[in-house]
DNA sequence: ATCTCGGCTGAACATCTGTTTAGTATGCTG
DNA sequence: CAGCATACTAAACAGATGTTCAGCCGAGAT
């Protein structure tokens, strides 16, 4: 199993510092993880973090740099094909399914896109040409309503996605299923594709659809 | 001089420091503003700061319960229908507009709910409830399908809107235009509410709408 | 062997952190 | 009036913070 950990070596220390400030930046937010806390994570001492990164600031970039490198594999593979979307089509739960189980990057996805981080929005505009592609290319089959306003319908179809890694802990206390889980995905999937098939209104046609999956 | 402490707000020193705290926090995150920064903002000494307060961690405290304070007005005047949900029946936009242009609350809010602060969990419950409330009305007049899982339909509806708070800036990068905004707003109004009426998909009957590509 | 060099440490540095303390001015109450 | 409580400040405090520095260690080159 390949892991997108990082490109080349990779148990230098300087990438097991890179690892572990990454989860305690997506843990706790990179303000209130100090440099000592960091160090004893990766077992090494302050100074060597500083050496290697020049600073906590330039750290804390890298690691940016190292997530949005994730995501540009991520998109580079779904771009190829190489993600079989299979039912559903969510490019998040796609996403999540593709990195390890508890892996900090979409933690630290909703901090770089909630921060006004330029990283973070570097990463939104991938996601949403990404989206954009897509759609298209299933408007051009004919499977979907381009409606009248295409880019707002892609960044429609794109939040309504996106949305689910942003609020997956709110959701699942007022859900009480995690809605990126096994029960959860199935159910949110099934109303989502409820509504994009039959809108959301009461028809004069009493809802009645015999279309079981 | 004014009174002293009291729950009722206005000018006294105990206010100004909460409100310029509250902007600070929604401005740059709890954890990067220091007391100082937060004394000189609102002009008084760091020790006043803690005597009023009694500590840093109270005193975020006692802005996030103000923020939920303002949150509660907010639904309370819209259960009471205070607020006319106008065209489009956003939460978001009808909030947007009763605050002030310019007010930190939405920012606030935004790193409420992304730091999983109870506060925030909070918050999100109780706009869950107002919003569960308004889609059990309106299936109860017949405008809105209830559909399989009214549950989940009625936290996707939510989310739809609250992404919109939570993604503005985003939003208005890729867009070119402000989707809380005056044009922003009505085309990104309009779009949800097609999908809402005739779904996503092509269907049979094909509408011609022909312009693009 | 020596030399060198980069990874690495431990202790120190200056600065910044939240908080405390001592003290002043002012208004309220007896 | 004295007495007291309150709003407030200036200065200091202990600890944490990011960063620097002198030096150790082990491997590769000469």
């Amino acid at each position: 199993m390949l892991n997108m950990c990082s490109a080349h070596d990779d148990l230098t220390a300087r990438a097991v510092i890179r690892d572990r400030a990454l989860e305690l930046f997506a843990l706790h937010g990179p303000d209130s993880v100090t440099v000592r806390q960091i160090s004893t994570a990766a077992g090494v001492s302050p100074g060597l973090v500083i050496h290697h990164f020049g600073s906590k600031e330039r750290l804390r970039a890298a690691v940016d740099a190292h997530v949005a490198a994730v995501f540009d594999g991520l998109f580079a593979r779904a771009a190829a094909g190489d993600l079989d979307p299979a039912d559903g089509a969510s490019f998040a739960e796609v996403f999540l399914r593709e990195l390890p189980p508890a892996s900090p990057v979409p933690r630290y996805l909703r901090r770089l896109l909630l921060s006004g981080d330029p990283a973070g929005t570097e990463v939104f505009r991938r996601w949403f040409g990404a989206s954009r592609a897509t759609a298209d290319a299933l408007v051009a089959r004919g499977v979907l309503a381009p409606g009248r306003d295409p880019l707002v319908r892609a960044a429609f179809l794109m939040v309504n996605d996106l949305v689910l890694l942003l609020l997956r802990d709110q959701l699942a206390d007022v859900l009480g299923v995690d809605p990126l889980g096994q029960e959860g995905a199935a159910r949110w999937a099934d109303e989502v594709l409820a509504v994009y098939r039959d809108g959301l209104f009461a028809r004069g046609t009493e809802r009645f659809q015999g279309t079981e999956r």
